[in-house]
DNA sequence: GCAAAAGTGTTCGCGCTACACCCATGT
DNA sequence: ACATGGGTGTAGCGCGAACACTTTTGC
């Protein structure tokens, strides 16, 4: 911060969100089609520019998810992710983009919003396969690949259940973001072991077929320890 | 990006850098001592404005590295760390900053360079009790976090280290870093059979006392397997 | 009673911990 | 010879993997 004022070149600054959820035993993230141009017509991460001069852009990302999901800072896990700000990855002008990782439960679908835009839930493996705009496949990779790690060492997988769920929901979870299968007995030690992790309601599942389920609440831990690990990490990180 | 053009808010977008290394026994940071208002004379990390609206953000952060310290991108860890944009963190203006963690070896210290700013190495402990400019007090204790974790899983503690050393001077770093002492004995057998981590040269040490140390190179690998954990996490994350 | 899904007990083996010991050099 | 620091061997134990078993519901 040496230069003076006068020297400092202006940049509109975005903000985007790469929101996760579990649908349809499938890892999937929120998509809108753009409807102007460039890239009219693509798939692109929910998001726009800050607002005003003087919105926060932590406020922006919440209200971007607001206007998108309809669900409020509560009962999601909101963090940020990473700034992207290659010079030409908007062709209009410069851009810099603070993208956010939104983690939400399933069952709340009211997304069609009052944007312009369609949002729609896409799988991540057909979302990685087709074209997206700008360098939003790059930040879905970044976005699920931060997911995946911190299963392991958080209790981010509870974002991804309602407000009450089952051992065996939050197993799937795992499997799902995961693409690998757990032992359900280790699984079910580990979990319900892990200090603060899970609370019991008492209550148990109304089930069809099949001795019912516990329910449990999210605990106040944020961090596991020990850490939940996979067989194998198959990240590599590109740094700089 | 659904708002026109014509509505969007130009930003000062700054990179701030925290650059970390092992002197003294003790973990330090480079830090810079204000020339101009506000917070003239205070201590701030070293950074400044996109030198122009075409300049990278990652560009941006090498070009400032090298101007405080010399250093080229080679032989030296930079990651970006977070974005931090609230909207009274710049009194002046609005300003958002991009901040990096990058980790540099100890011997190389030429950093009187042409900067008007006077960069000086401080210890970490230090830095947090005094007084900063901005908020760069959070981002100090971030970069810390940041780099903390990493040991654990990642190779980074080699980037503390010269082109070549010993098992027992990268012992140190884990042990300075994170504050606590390590069992030699057991050390040398984890980062000695971790895979791709060390490579060795074949040379020892000229000691004045003691037995001669075989001398590594940093391996290929950038990730551990099996990660080199903690006795106990000390972090909580906030997010959003 | 049978199917379906949840929850439990127990052994096995690897990996980490802890501690004692040996090796190579300078003085 | 001895001080100094580097490298090594090994027993014990705790945790996770693997697998078979019991419990509770609907039909």
């Amino acid at each position: 911060m040496t230069e003076e004022e006068w020297t400092i070149p202006d940049v509109a600054v975005a903000v985007d969100l790469a929101v996760l959820t579990v649908r349809a035993e499938q890892l999937q993230i929120l998509l809108v089609e753009r409807g102007i141009e460039p890239f009219r017509g693509a798939l692109a991460l929910p998001g726009g520019f800050l607002a005003s001069a003087r919105e926060d852009i932590d406020g922006a990302a919440v209200r971007e998810l607001a206007e998108e999901t309809g669900l409020a800072a509560e009962d999601l896990h909101l963090e940020q992710l990473r700034t992207y700000g290659t010079p030409d990855r908007d062709p209009r002008r410069r851009v810099i983009t603070v993208c956010y990782l939104a983690v939400v439960p399933n069952l709340p679908v009211p997304r069609a919003g009052g944007d312009a835009d369609v949002a729609r839930w896409v799988p991540v493996a057909e979302a990685l396969d087709g074209p997206l705009a700008f360098d939003h496949s790059r930040i879905i990779s970044d976005a699920v690949e931060r997911a995946r790690g911190k299963l392991e060492y958080t209790t981010l997988a509870t974002a991804f259940c309602p407000a009450e769920f089952t051992v065996t929901e939050l197993r799937r979870v795992y499997e799902i973001v995961w693409g690998e299968q757990l032992e359900p007995r280790n699984f079910h030690r580990k979990v319900t072991g892990a200090d603060g992790f899970l609370v019991p309601t008492g209550e148990k599942t109304l089930r069809q077929g099949g001795r019912p389920a516990e329910l449990y609440r999210r605990g106040p831990a944020s961090l596991l320890h020990p850490a939940l690990l996979r067989s194998r990490a198959s990240s590599l990180e590109v740094t700089a």
